[in-house]
DNA sequence: TAAATTAAGTGATGTAAATCACAAAATAAT
DNA sequence: ATTATTTTGTGATTTACATCACTTAATTTA
């Protein structure tokens, strides 16, 4: 646990920030699919990615799905922190896309750090910021973007954040992500491909241009 | 100033955090349709709102435009203050709906105040969960709603923050702030009114039904 | 008061995406 | 090996919304 913390983390918090983290923090592995957080749950604190990729969702009241962001090592879940502070709750849900490993923070920690480290308060500030960031791009993409853009977009930005130039997936499950019908998706993967964009495959989609 | 602080913000801040506002803010006064950040701005500070509306729009390469949410008295800039600390850019612009009145807080407090007034934490994080939760519900109108749905919430939202039944605008402006076409806002509108929801009339919507 | 401008109404048509219905592969289960 | 299940392909049809083209009404200006 010290050692990948130190390995992601150690340019982001002052040593004894780091220090204190391995004493309080719950190490955690994810397997794929794992449910981290869901709809409605109250956080008893905040994970701190270490390996892995999570998909954050949003559902609405049909349990109709649509993909958030995606978030990787290095990152935290700002939306538990807010639910984690204000006793709140959580408007998301987030599940490993991959086998990942986490590092669970006691909420009580989350205010006395603010006081202790300015490393982490740029952290907290700065997580916010990037998941603003992110919920902007995902209206820019539903607001101005065509399904096909979309596509792309989300195959290209999924295979990032998995780290592997192909994806293992269905048809089927990106339609849910994008909260779209398989039938458009199959049709649009295909005429991607008949661009030379990506090669499909079953259960698997190449991308062969970035 | 400190009479509409104190009004507003007595009980979210402390007494001596109000007294260094009112010593180190700027009291600004804004027209109609001032454009109080704008895409690309690096913010020197962030404003408080103190009375008025401002509404928050996102703008792609081609100069088209998506409303994200409005600000109301008690709100702050969430992605200003982002912008102020890391000196990063600001993505969105921000216009005032009707004359308003905003405290300018210099940025070189923002971090300072963290460590001295938990009142200031919580109310940093406090913002940005309510915007994280606004571009939520945005993100859900985009995905989950259909066009007419999407209207009458605007309506309904609009009127709230702007504290009237009735609102004055054109459908070509509504049209705008929903990235829409004209047409399509003003037969939604006359849908609406059969229904019974709104009533129109030339340059002002009332609505009846909230 | 006439002309110009702005706001709103409306028919016709185009198009991306949704939906339905079913076939054909590929893979897994018995 | 046969059956069942999952995944993908494909035609046909519908629908919401976009776009075009033009009219009518209200308001402003000259």
């Amino acid at each position: 646990m010290r050692e990948k913390l130190e390995k992601y983390y150690s340019f982001v918090f002052e040593k004894e920030l780091i220090d204190e983290i391995v004493q309080v923090g719950v190490y955690k592995k994810l397997r794929e699919n794992e449910i981290l957080v869901d709809l409605g749950d109250k956080m008893k604190g905040i994970p701190l990615l270490l390996e892995g990729a999570i998909k954050i969702v949003r559902e609405d009241k049909n349990g109709e799905e649509i993909l958030l962001y995606f978030l990787e090592r290095g990152d935290t879940c700002a939306s538990s922190f807010a639910s984690a502070i204000s006793n709140g709750k959580c408007g998301i849900r987030a599940i490993a896309e991959k086998e990942s490993e986490i590092i669970f923070l006691p909420k009580e920690k989350l205010d006395e750090w603010m006081l202790k480290y300015k490393s982490w308060r740029n952290f907290v500030i700065e997580s916010y910021n990037i998941r603003l960031n992110e919920m902007m791009e995902t209206i820019d993409s539903l607001a101005f973007m065509n399904m096909s853009e979309r596509l792309y977009k989300y195959l290209t930005d999924k295979a990032q954040i998995m780290r592997e130039t192909s994806l293992n997936t269905t048809h089927q499950n990106i339609a849910y992500d994008m909260h779209t019908s398989r039938v458009v998706i199959s049709r649009l993967l295909k005429q991607l491909e008949n661009e030379g964009k990506i090669k499909l495959h079953r259960n698997k989609i190449e991308i062969l241009e970035f």
